[in-house]
DNA sequence: TCAGACTTTAATGCATACATTAATTAATGC
DNA sequence: GCATTAATTAATGTATGCATTAAAGTCTGA
């Protein structure tokens, strides 16, 4: 899944965790603006957790502050839509050479090809949620196995932000057949080495997965998720 | 110069920019902890802006704060040095050629040329602090100008990170000279929408940039900026 | 002397009180 | 009736108090 599994024992943490998830799964509604009361009131605490928590979640682009004005989910937009693709569009295939030229493991080789059975399976369950989920720590620990912190931050921080898109889209899409196949096909290419094979592959699967989001996303008229 | 000149309207603004100032000016020496007493006594404040302040710098990667051991601020390592200039390398290449491709305004021209100029002027009159302001000006800028609000940030982000060491490391590296010379070309090869050479200059700029700065910590033995 | 249990200390996590100030409403003058 | 100003309201920004709990220090018995 997406969260991380963190220890929240703390108030401030749970506020964070469950805000993010909230806001993530499309319960905070896009757009909407809440007080820092009704919030605290909503999650069972005084506002202190919760002010820090709308911080860090404003610094990592879910909420917007706006005092006096309440804390707004911010929707997501087709300018950011592009804006974040375009950097995954750079950074992973990055990662996926970084990854490819220092060798993976066999337990990392097993790590990720689970991730593509979980795909495979999802999609032959019709589980799209499922499938959504596997393809995201597919990606996820590919970018973590290159070994640079800030990176699988940033990305991991990407992902969260379009995952309502993702998910909207689920069902208006095709069925991500051949996605599946480039997820296998990558794995052959980074564990042979072949990392500037591999680093194309990467990018051709990441513009070709904006390309369709953002088209779905037009044609839709899905302009504010 | 490297703080955005915001409006610190808030004790948590203004904690945030202090604590973020002193920090990159080395003023709180790496490695060195503080309670939130001492930096809310130190700020003249209470500690709630304080907390918050330390949270936001702590999850840009600033600080580290430990409960019961104190706030620490984060030293840099070589290998923090590497992963940034990796991300660098592949991130503001990736910018300069999308500025090249959309082109650059007169105004956007001028405004990267005066950062030209003042590097010139800055080494002519050997202020290389002056030479490192005006640097990081003229990325930022050009940065700017590829129009992604989160490229923007995160960047920036990572040249914050790396400003110790940068400003360390001034003394004992060569003259930049060269650098400057890329700059002049770079800012040519954009406006002519030279995109593909423009990447590629950047990037050769950004990695020489990388493998001196990392010789040199190395050398020196400069460990945990 | 040293290990382990107990006590003390104090830093943090959180709640809450209060002051500030922006937004809203009411009131006043034209 | 409308614009402008004053009064009211209430949400936030900040300080502070208190409970919790980790760390440090002390004591005891082997």
């Amino acid at each position: 899944m997406t969260a991380p599994a963190q220890k929240n024992d703390t108030q401030t943490q749970r506020a964070y965790q469950t805000l993010k998830s909230l806001v993530m799964e499309n319960k905070l509604k896009p757009s909407a603006s809440y007080l820092e009361t009704e919030l605290a009131e909503m999650l069972g605490m005084s506002r202190t957790p919760v002010r820090e928590a709308t911080l860090q979640l404003q610094s990592e682009g879910f909420l917007s502050i706006r005092p006096r004005h309440g804390i707004i989910v911010l929707p997501i937009s087709i300018e950011d839509m592009q804006d974040i693709y375009d950097l995954l569009t750079e950074l992973e295939p990055y990662a996926a050479e970084k990854v490819a030229r220092a060798g993976l493991g066999a337990e990392a080789h097993d790590l990720l090809m689970s991730h593509v059975g979980a795909m495979d399976a999802a999609l032959e369950a019709d589980d799209l949620v499922a499938w959504a989920d596997a393809d995201q720590a597919f990606h996820m620990d590919l970018v973590r196995f290159a070994g640079n912190a800030r990176l699988s931050k940033i990305i991991g921080t990407f992902w969260d932000q379009v995952h309502r898109a993702r998910i909207a889209t689920l069902t208006l899409r095709p069925k991500p057949v051949c996605s599946n196949e480039d997820h296998r096909k990558l794995v052959e290419l980074v564990q042979a080495g072949n990392w500037k094979a591999a680093r194309k592959l990467h990018r051709d699967h990441r513009e070709n997965g904006k390309t369709m989001l953002l088209n779905l996303i037009k044609h839709h008229n899905l302009s504010h998720l």
